[in-house]
DNA sequence: GATGAGCGG
């Protein structure tokens, strides 16, 4: 900027002024190249007000700099640096090695990434998942064998409590980690002691159902779209405890879809609540109250 | 007229 310029020129700052007081007769700093080596040669006035001559040798690696970088060096310098000559100057700036970024999204690492799991799968349009249980292409806990993992779950809590309790003789395992071995078959594969020959089939005794109880679930449905949860909460409270209300909504717009699940607490309360407000006159609209079906999740 | 959502790996 030719105003700037002039005021510079005009008006040198008081480091200028120093600086410039201090270094009257010493040579300006100099680069010289030779083939792959630059000296650069310095001078210097020590304490004593001697002058040191300072020349300092660079290999230079051969590099392929972008025109864009290289014009850099053309570039007025200022501040403290104001009368550096072009490019780095070695008393204050020392240069690293380079630091090259790896960007992840790049096009190539995205082609590989799509390459793996196909040859993973052999070609096939198989889904990836496989159950921890029998190996089968679903999740676990949609495994048919999963009640029957519930059981050996239930078992082993029961063995520990019983360990723990320090009855029960017999009972192995009483701890983990206590050092002593899990009961194995011949083929060393574990078996839970429920599942042992010998043992009772003690399905179902001790553990509830993980599965939510949708035997006292209703379905209300012509719901007007301004029914909120609270609305369906106040409605069916007085026929008994509720464990759970879900209205349907529109995951992306929150709009309600017109219809709710209630859980009760206890099967007749819910057998009354269909009873008394199938039909029932709400928000101008006729509600429509029945049991539900188990969800398309439940087994 | 509509039978929920989302968690894992």
């Amino acid at each position: 900027m030719p105003v700037l310029d002039k005021d510079t020129d005009e008006k040198p700052s008081w480091a200028d002024l120093v600086e410039e007081g201090e270094e009257d007769h010493i040579p300006p700093i100099s680069e010289v190249l030779n083939g792959d080596t630059k000296i650069v040669t310095e001078f210097k006035r020590n304490e004593d007000g001697k002058l040191l001559k300072i020349v300092r040798t660079f290999k230079i690696e051969k590099k392929q700099v972008s025109k864009t970088i290289a014009k850099r060096k053309l570039w007025r310098k200022f501040g403290d640096a104001k009368s550096d000559g072009p490019g780095p100057n070695p008393s204050t700036t020392t240069v690293t090695d380079d630091v090259f970024l790896i960007l992840t999204s790049n096009k190539e690492d995205l082609q590989q990434d799509n390459d793996d799991p196909l040859k993973k799968l052999g070609q096939s349009t198989q889904k990836i998942v496989q159950c921890r249980i029998c190996k089968g292409d679903h999740w676990t806990t949609k495994c048919p064998y999963k009640d029957q993992l519930e059981v050996i779950q239930a078992q082993v809590k029961e063995d520990e409590a019983a360990g723990a309790a320090g009855a029960a003789p017999g009972a192995p395992g009483a701890a983990p980690g206590a050092g002593e071995q899990p009961a194995a078959s011949k083929t060393g594969k574990y078996i839970a002691p429920g599942l042992r020959e010998g043992a009772a089939n003690r399905r179902g005794e001790s553990m509830p159902r993980s599965q939510r109880d949708e035997s006292a679930t209703i379905r209300v449905t012509n719901l007007s779209e301004d029914t909120r949860e609270s609305d369906l909460q106040e409605l069916f409270r007085p026929f008994g405890p509720i464990s759970r209300i879900f209205l349907a909504k529109d995951k992306i717009t929150n709009q309600s879809k017109g219809f709710a699940f209630i859980n009760f607490v206890h099967r007749e309360d819910a057998a009354r609540a269909i009873q008394s407000v199938q039909g029932f006159g709400y928000d101008h609209l006729i509600l429509n109250v029945e049991w539900a079906k188990p969800s398309t999740t439940q087994q």
